[in-house]
Formats: structure tokens, sequence, C-alpha cells
DNA sequence: GGTTGACTCTGAAGCTGGATCAGGGTTTAT
DNA sequence: ATAAACCCTGATCCAGCTTCAGAGTCAACC
């Protein structure tokens, strides 16, 4: 028989530990005092806690490990507990995989320009939501913004403030090209509104659902229009440097709408859907 | 200015988050309301908090943030701090791929042969550590219990009970084999002792430095010798199915050392240094 | 102007897996 | 006998939030 501080060494296991597990009930002292509640060892214990040890290394939260060696739990569901454990894990392996690539290149930034700048680009997911908006190809890109003035007038008529989300536009030819632009413009809705609406300009705004990304990187322009450019060559070399590649049309989402008299305090959050790429010979 | 509800949806942040990191200073409102103690967030703070979430996604904590958002801290420390986590990142990839081997080799074992046995393999690291012993080419391994008894009978009388550790054996020759075996047996030790003991068969008993092995996997054997010859086993499959190789002699360390009349009840920790082997081929 | 329902506030407690500490009792070696 | 080393319980702390209870606010509709 050992006391805990012997035993603690032998299993290599620190003497907190051993007490809490003790606590919780997963692994007891074969004997206790019941004077001194001092907790005795014995070696043949071992072996129990190092099966105990092994699970706990393969990332099993000791919940399942309990139900695992105290309730004999069939082999089924053991399989079932590994390869959910599997899963998780092989995510996370994944996670730390890009979280590598994307700590290289900041740093390498950090070391090239002295500087952390453009860290304003972060991965998300957007859900579907319902979109009442009017597509056109623009002669340029700049002709959008009488659009953009009508369906800020006509809309909320139709469809009712409360029912709006944000101005929104998507960006359906090459984004990075200003001429003869394919551009869908129009609101977010929170709930359908199926009517059509005829604009002055003879452009029909129509209701459809604008599907979910499950990965979007994300970056904010704040300023007028032409500030829009660097978040994009922003986002482009995030997308680069980073190993993923653009998998769909921009959207552009008006925050803080531009009027005329606050160009400069106007918001837009622009998104690209992206998916990893093939992985990038970086030898 | 949008309350906090509507914020958190814009930057798919959860409202009881905003306010976690209003209460640390990490990340507060642009106004916050005198009477009602409501929040109240701009459009133009959106870069700030997706900056924020960017170094999170890194794996920096909150603290770290913290310092990089608020206090300006100079891009050498940025560096700094980026190569640390980095080099974190690295380690747990490596053990995450490990864990991952792990994990598949016990499916395999499961849907194999429906139980979880041989889980009593574990990873762990020894300290250097005196040794006070004599090395022997046996004949058999069984003549080595003649030379236990008097290591067991004399060793105590010189050196005094309270500096020895658990009696122990290395085996210098190939451990899977019996015959002509390479041994080398005595006790471990708490301090130096530099005397050497001269035993009645001719064995001369000197202490060395044990060195410290960072990887060793370890077993427990309960019983007579024979035993031992499952955990062995065990022990070189665990090797080969994890994708590691030996990397030195076996060590057996008796915890509860067999005397003639407890045969059945001994235990004995068998260790085998190990280091990571050339990847498996897992096609 | 009252009521409903959605929203927000604060402060406390809970989660994992222990580590650390305070304040006291127990063993063991000298 | 006494000091050093060891052990006990129970409380508190860590990160990064989430959840809950109880109370106050806000916008809309009748």
């Amino acid at each position: 028989m050992f006391r805990i501080g012997e035993f603690s060494k032998i299993a290599q296991t620190a003497v907190s530990q051993l007490r809490y597990y003790d606590r919780i009930g997963l692994f007891q002292p074969s004997h206790t005092d019941k004077f001194t509640s001092y907790r005795y060892y014995s070696a043949d214990q071992l072996p129990d806690l190092n099966r105990i040890l092994a699970l706990k290394e393969l990332g099993l939260t000791l919940d399942q490990i309990k139900r695992m060696v105290l309730d004999d739990v069939s082999a089924e569901e053991i399989r079932g507990m590994l390869s959910l454990r599997k899963a998780q894990v092989e995510q996370t392996l994944q996670e730390e995989v890009n979280r590598l690539r994307v700590i290289e290149s900041r740093l390498k930034q950090v070391e090239a320009h002295g500087q952390m700048k453009q860290d304003d680009v972060i991965l998300k997911s957007v859900p579907a939501q319902p979109f009442y908006s009017t597509r056109n190809l623009l002669p340029e890109l700049f002709d959008g913004v009488s659009i953009m003035g009508e369906l800020m007038q006509l809309v909320p008529k139709v469809v009712g403030q409360n029912k709006m989300s944000h101005l929104t536009a998507v960006i359906h030819g090459d984004a990075f090209q200003v001429e003869k632009a394919d551009v869908e413009m129009g609101f977010l809705l929170n709930d359908a509104f199926d009517m059509p609406l005829l604009l002055p300009s003879g452009n029909e705004v129509k209701m459809r659902i604008l599907p979910a990304e499950p990965q979007v990187i994300s970056a904010v322009r704040i300023g007028p229009f032409e500030n829009g450019f660097e978040s994009y060559a922003n986002l482009g070399r995030w997308v680069q440097e980073n190993g993923f590649v653009i998998n769909g049309p921009a959207r552009e989402i008006f925050i803080d709408p531009p009027t005329p008299d606050s160009q400069e305090t106007a918001v837009c959050e622009i998104q690209f859907p992206v998916k990893i790429g093939t992985p990038m010979l970086t030898s």
C-alpha cells in the first residue's frame, strides 16, 4: 500500500489530480483510513489508472471515461464514442493547420512591413436570407447609385421598415472589374415578401432567397466607394496567402448606407464566399 | 447606432460575448446610456471588433489581444507573440496527429475484437535517476532471480531503506529474447551513493545515473514473470500501430516485488523508451 | 394611455479539469 | 520530544464565455 504522494510519483500523476479523481468517483483508493481519511493505493490499481490516463490522452472527457471504465458498456457504444472523437480530432486538426498558415502569413507580413495591417479579414458563415432585389448589367459601376436611390426611396414604402434588413449588392461578374458590371441590388429581408415592384427606371424588384454560405471572408470598408479597392485587394491577398479560393459572387452589405451628405462615414461589409483551395506548395 | 442585439447579428457575435468584452474592457460600445445602461454600438466599430475576432482565431488569449489592440505595441513584440503562438500550434498539431493515430488503432481493435483490451499502454516521460546496479550476461533470464535475492538482502543494509526506491532491471539485449540476456539489476535511489558493493556471487554493484527519457511507453504486469510476455506483446504491437520505434533498453520496475510467497500479486511496470518513427504508409 | 411582447440590464452561478492555498491533523526520523 | 515531511478538507481561482433570475425599457398596436 502506498500513500498518495508515493503513488503519485509512481503513476506520474499530480496528487491534486488523484484527489480530484477520488472526489468525482472516477478512480478511488483501494482503502481509506476511517479515522485519518488518509488515502491508500495498492500497486495493482496502476493498470486501472493507466487505462484512464490513456483514454484521457485521446481527449475523451472524464465523464465519458467514467462510463467506459465503471459501467460496462458495449463494444458498439465504445465504437460510437471513439468515432465521434475521431471526427472531432480531424476537425481540430484541420483548424490547427489553417491557424498555422494564417499565423505564418501574418509573421511574414510583420517581418516585411514592420506592422500589422490588413488584419481585419475574418472567416465566418452566413445564413440564407430573403433578398428583394433587381439585377442589372451596368455600363459603369457608378450607374448603380441612381438605382440605389430609387430602392432606398420606394422599397420601405411597399415592404415596411420593420421587415427590412440591410441594403445589399451582389456582384455577379468579376468583382475586380469595373466596367460592364453585373450587379444585383436590393434589401435583405427578415421575412419573405413575394410582391414584385417596378422602379421608375424600369427595373423590376423581386424576392429570391440568397443562399447560405458556410464560409465567407469578410472585411469592412469605411468611407466612400473608392476606398473599397483597398479592401478588395486585402481580401484577394488574404485568399491567396491562406490557401483558399473564391467560390461565388461577392456581396456588399451597406451597414451604414452612404447618403449624399454622409459619404465619409458610410460603412460597408464586403463578403466573398470561399472554399479551401488545393494545398499550396510551400516547400 | 445599433443596440446590442442588432449589432450582434451584424457581427455574428453572441450578445453575451459582447457584454463580456465590455466588462473586461476589450471592446466597448461607442456610447452607453447613462440612465438605462443600454449599450449602443456604431457601424464603424465593426473593423475593430473584426480585428479582435481575427486575432482570437489565431488562438491568442484575450489578454494578449487586449495588449495588441489597445496599447500600441512594437512590431518586434508582435513578432514575438506570433512566433510563440506558432510554436504552440505546431506542438498541438503534432499531438493531434498522434491522437488521431491512436484513436484509429483503437477503433480498428474494437471493430476486430469487439472489445477494448490492451488499453493500459501509456506514453510518459521519466527523469534521470541514480541506479545502484550490477550488469550480467545471463545464460537464462531465470538466473536473474538469485541475483535479485542477494540485492534485496544486502543493498538495504549498506544504502539504507529510506534512500532506496524501486527494485529495477534494465534489459540491454534484445528484450524479446530469453537466452543469453544482457540484464542490469539493482535499485533506483533517491540520492547518489557512490560506494560499490561486492555480492557473494561475485557481482559488483555500482551506482550510475540512469538517463532521463523524454518518451517511454509503459505497461503494468500483475503476477509472475510469465505474464510478462503478454505485456511485451502488447507494447510491441502498440509501438508498431502508433508509428513509434523503440529507442533504448527496456526497463522493468518492480513496484510490488515478487517474493516466493507473493508471486501472484507482484506488480511490475515495463517501460520502453521510444521515439517517433518514420511515418507509416497508411494509404 | 394602457398593454403586450421583444429587448435589455445587472449580478451570480456554472462549465472543465484540475492547481493552489489556508488551517489543521498525522507519521516518521532523529 | 520535536522537527520535517506528509496528508486532510474545503474554499477559491483559472479562461472565456453561457445561462439564469429578476427587474427595467422600448416600440407598436388598440
